[in-house]
Formats: structure tokens, sequence, C-alpha cells
DNA sequence: TGGCTATCTGAAAGCGCTTTCAAAAACGAC
DNA sequence: GTCGTTTTTGAAAGCGCTTTCAGATAGCCA
């Protein structure tokens, strides 16, 4: 091996490493880490000639050994039903945007509504090491609390509430329900939904039950042929909405697990010569983008997704610096009112 | 320090490490590497009682240490304009496909269209520890690929093609230069554009770029009161529409960066009372979901997003395993045709 | 200038894996 | 059995950073 000078080695392709920060310094790695980590107690002359040597160098510092130094991996993971959905990106985006600013990096993974994968996705983020985790909902893997105590790092539900575990989000019954009895203060009298796949999801099973029993409450019943669950999105509603009708006395208003099932559903609706609102009022979870503008704009149960990403970002960064949280933030979600709802046209049988 | 049995210390919160392992399988820490590792020459009853000892422990490898030892991070990293954006959710999804595949994990972030902010992030990615990065588009800060090239590491950029780096993506132009020529032979000569912001925006000033090209070409051009830039989403192209009818002689036809964008201006021109396609023909991109549901169904140009992250995703990975690849990929976007596009009704002046 | 305290600094010991290298064990052929 | 191979195995040396701890320096007062 040559012992090439120290400038020629310099230009070697192998990235710098705090030792050659320390030679080019006249310091030890001790001082480089001391300075690039702003902590005191260096004095003014050494750690300028260290931020100099760095940045001429175009220091970086190895993200593996300071992990496995400090036991930090400064990245938070999250384990989402579907990592396309609109609902779940914003929250994604706006979970990172707060572990941005305290310094981490979000990892995301895909569960796709299934309980193994959600397993074994969570898994690899934990074998990836994250200082925290993000899940949806409150229905997992019995297994999966275990392995993430194991590892004592943080978790934090979103989405739905929970009895014995962190979470931040909302009382999907309850806000179902709230959709329920505005229809039925309108006058509706039979009410369908089409939901989403309910296996191993427990807010649209949720909001389902919550539905029921406000309907219950009232004398009224979720009849079992107005109770449809289709696969996401707009040809998802479509069918649902079809299949909805095949099966008896058409409801007067239906409660969609998604805008885009309601906008599928209000296609369908139109294409059988059905007039929304005056034949059916329908409405929509999560107001997305296109909600106002469709025709006629849908009225809607408007879920804070952006707040609950930020609130959950925080509560975990919270209690990964150790810092007191509350174990439930509940955002609540809101009933947007537009033109997709009405009264009945006529008193319905 | 008390030292307590071991079947005690197994019971600490701590996780298991591979001594631990080791010893309860009365071999070495090599040889649980062996194991887990799947390297081959370890005796069948050494194995199998490495595994079983693993199982027991719930042991799970610290990625750090590892990543510090091996100098492979087992991650990508992906820095997206706007990681909220459809088409770029779709991309990541997709490579994420593929890198999970391969045993790798994609961590994604966001540069909101700016140069400096994208430089930023992918600093960040390359200091938290990535073993290929994913870009998007052709315009960088000067300093980022000098930065990459330090860690020596492979970049693919995509949605564009490049000249001098490796890429997946189509050629905007063309593809946008296409949509005009359709609408030319249809008879249109009043064409405008509504696209999202340009600045440091190759691909959206390319497919402008490509358009007046196209137009010149048959001795028409693109005038400035119909060349319009606006921000994203619905709005946008509500906004972007009214714009370019407060700018002279309204034109017979449009092009419009996204099928959001599409959508709004397809709003705006009902609003005014002009019908679709009768007095404006729309054209979008990205073939959205909602495009062929709206009203009337949207024509766009349709970018197979999920083709270029598998390709971007392949690509990654096999410059990262050292195996041969081509340099540009090539993966066309489509005109898909519906009913936003027709003749003009008459021969506008 | 000397002595005592308060600041700074560097050597060295990890963090938990992988991997090399040489020794030990197993195997075959004689 | 013995000896030469071929497998298996474990000890130990990193990977590049942080952090402790003790020694070196600087600062201050007498």
């Amino acid at each position: 091996m040559l012992d090439l000078p120290g400038e020629i080695l310099e230009a070697l392709p192998r990235s710098p490493v705090a030792r050659d920060v320390a030679r080019r310094a006249g310091v030890s790695t001790a001082t480089v880490s001391r300075v690039l980590n702003g902590s005191a107690g260096v004095r003014a002359d050494k750690r300028e000639a260290v931020i100099r040597a760095a940045q001429d160098l175009g220091f970086v510092a190895n993200g593996a050994a300071r992990a496995l130094s400090t036991r930090r991996f400064m990245a938070v993971g999250a384990v989402v039903p579907n990592i396309e959905n609109e609902a779940f990106v914003r929250v994604l985006s706006s979970v990172q945007d707060r572990l941005r600013q305290a310094g981490y990096t979000l990892v995301a993974a895909n569960a796709g509504y299934d309980l193994d994968d959600e397993l074994r996705e969570a898994t690899f983020l934990l074998e990836r090491g994250v200082d925290g985790l993000m899940l949806v909902g409150d229905i997992h893997h019995p297994d999966l609390h275990a392995r993430i105590a194991r590892h004592g790092i943080p978790m934090v539900q979103t989405f739905s509430l929970s009895r014995e575990r962190p979470c931040v989000g909302f009382d999907n019954a309850a806000s179902a329900a709230r959709a329920a009895n505005y229809l039925m203060d309108l006058g509706h009298r039979r009410i369908g939904v089409i939901s989403g796949l309910r296996r191993d999801n427990d807010r649209g099973g949720a909001r389902v039950t919550g539905i029921a029993q406000a309907l219950a409450v009232r004398g009224l019943r979720l009849a079992p042929e107005h109770d449809i669950e289709i696969s996401y999105g707009i040809g998802g509603g479509r069918d649902g909405f079809r299949q909805m009708l095949a099966g008896g006395p058409p409801p007067t208003a239906i409660i969609c697990g998604t805008d885009q099932i309601a906008f599928g559903a209000m296609i369908e609706a139109r294409a059988r010569g059905l007039d929304v609102p005056g034949d059916l009022s329908v409405i929509g979870h999560n107001d997305s983008d296109f909600a106002p503008f469709l025709d006629p704009p849908l009225t809607t149960i408007r879920i804070h997704s952006a707040e609950i990403g930020h609130a959950a970002g925080d509560h975990l960064i919270a209690r990964i610096q150790g810092r007191p949280v509350v174990r439930v933030t509940e955002i609540d979600a809101e009933l947007i009112l537009r033109a997709s709802t009405a009264p009945p046209r006529r008193d319905p049988g």
C-alpha cells in the first residue's frame, strides 16, 4: 500500500470521515464530534478550524455509525393501509413535516389492509431501525405490540381512538352517526351505506356500526341490502350503488366511505336517471380536493388528516425525547354541508 | 451490578443482540451471523440451534450495526417535487414495490419545486444513509451531482429524459406536441396552455416548448395570453382559464398540465356557458382516476408512472448490485382519447 | 511567579454487526 | 491408525461515530 500525501488521498473517491476532518483541522475526532453536534465547551478557534475543514472536505457524517453509537436512528416509521390513499398521503406528509423539523426522517410502509402484512412491514421497519412507529387504527396482529415493546420505542395509533393505547384520531362511529342523524333530520328513513372493505379495518366497521345505531335510536334499521361493502375507488362506488339498487326498494340517502365512492355512486345514480339530491342524497368521507367541484357539490365528513399527522408527529417526537404527552388526542371530524344532500322528494314508504 | 442468571437477564426489556443468540445456541457470533445471512458452510445442527435461539429470543438484527459493518444501508432515497401529487405518489409506491422485493426500503423526501430545498433534502438522505437516489427531472442544484458522486452511490432521474445522466422517463416535449398535433388535426387553430409552475421544472417547461414548436411547424403560434402558468390543483385550473379568457379571443382548445387543472378549467368553462367539447376542447395530463368519469370524460396524456417507478427501482437495484444497466429507459406517454376533445364548432378566426 | 480551579482536549472504549484468518474438526485414502 | 484435505468454527479486527475520563491548558488571585 502506497503512502500517498494527504492532498492526494483526499482526492480519492472515498467519502471523508471524521478522522479526515480531525487531521485537517489538527484536532481529535472527539473534538470534531463535539463541534459538529453543537455541544458547548470547544474553544472558538478550534471550532472554526473544524467547521472549515468539514466544509472543505464536504464531510457528511455516517448515519449508521452515529446511530450505532447513540442508539438513535433519527427515523420514525409509519405503516399505513394504503400508501396511495389520499387521506394517508396527507397524514404521512404532515407527519414528515413535523419530523423533519426535529431532524427526523419518515420511513413509510404499506400494509394493504392485511394484519399479517402490517406485522411484516412493521418488523421490517423495526429491523431497519426506527425510533418510533405510527400505525393506523386499533386492530393489529396480536404479536405486533409485543414486538414493538421489545424494541422499547414509542408507538402511536391514528385515525381512530383507542381505550388502551396512545392515539390521535376521532370517533368514527360518532361522526358517521352524526351524518346519519343529519339525514334523518332532513326526513330520510331509508339510508344506505357503501363502505370500503371492512376486514381488519376498524374505522370502516365503526362507521357502519355508528350509523346502524343512530338509525336504531330512531326506530329505523340498516337493511342488509343497503349495507354494501366494496373495494375503494370510483369504480367501486358505481358497482356498490348498482348492487344496492338490485336489492329491493332503493334508499333515499347513502353515506359512503370515501368521496371517491360517493363520486362513483353519484355517477351511477345519474346513469339511472336519479337526481342528486332530489332522488338521492349522498354523503362522502374525507373532503377530497374535488368534493366541492362535483355536480352537485358533495356533502362530506371532513377528516382533518393534516392535523392528525401533525399531532401524531409531535406526540412521537415528544415521547422519543422523553417529554410527557397526553395519551389520547381527539381531532374531531366535521360534517361539511354541500348540495348533494336535501330532504327526500316525497315521503319514502 | 448483580450477576443475574441467564433466564432472568433474557427477560430484561433490552432487545437481544447477536451475542445473546450465540450464547443461547452455544456458538460464536460469527456463526450466528453466517446462519442469519444464509451463507453456506454451517453444519445443519448448529444452524438449527441458531435459528431456534433467534426465534426464542425474538432477535432482530440491529440495522445500524449491520449497515456500518457492510457499508450497505439497504435503503434508497427519493426526492420528489411534491409528495402529495398523485403521479409522484404512484411512482414512489411502485419504486418501493421493487425495492421491497430486493430487501430495500424507500425513504422519500419532498423538495417542493425548489432546487435549494431539493439539495437540502438530498443531503439529508445522503447523511442518513442511502445506497441509491431517485430524483425527478433533469434540472438540479449545481452542487447536487457532485455531492452524490462524493458518496459513490448510483442515481437515476425520472419523468424526463436526459442527455448526460441515467434516467427513466419520456420526452415531455414530444408527447405534448403529439397532443397539440391531434388538436390541430381536428381543426383547432387557437390552442392554449395552462401549466403548473414552471420555475425549476423542466417537465412543465418542455411541454409548453413542445406545444409551441408543434404549432410553429404548422405556421401557428402560442399567443402569450394563451400561455398561462398557475399553481397546481382544481382551483388553479379555474383561475387559469379565467385568466386566459381575460386576455383577448378565447382559444378553442387547451392543454393542461394535470387532470386537476383540466377539471378546474372545465368547471370554469361551464360556469361561463361554454360547452366542452363544443366550444372548448380540453386535454389533461396523467390520466388520473377520475378522468374517465368527468363530464365529458377527459382526453388526457397518460403517464405510466407505475412503469417509470418499476424501471427506476430496477435500475437502482441493478446498479447497487453491480449489474449492468441501460442508461436511458424510455417509457412513452400515451394520448388517451375521450370525449372532451372534438373539432371546433365553427372555423375559428 | 506559583498554586488552585475551571475549561478544553484527546485517547480509548464502546455501539452490534460482518468478515477474515488461522486453528480445529471431520473426512478419506492409504 | 496416519496424514493430507476439506469443512466448520471462533477469535479478533474492524466499520465510523459518540462519549467518558483523566490529563493538559488556561485563567485567576495572591
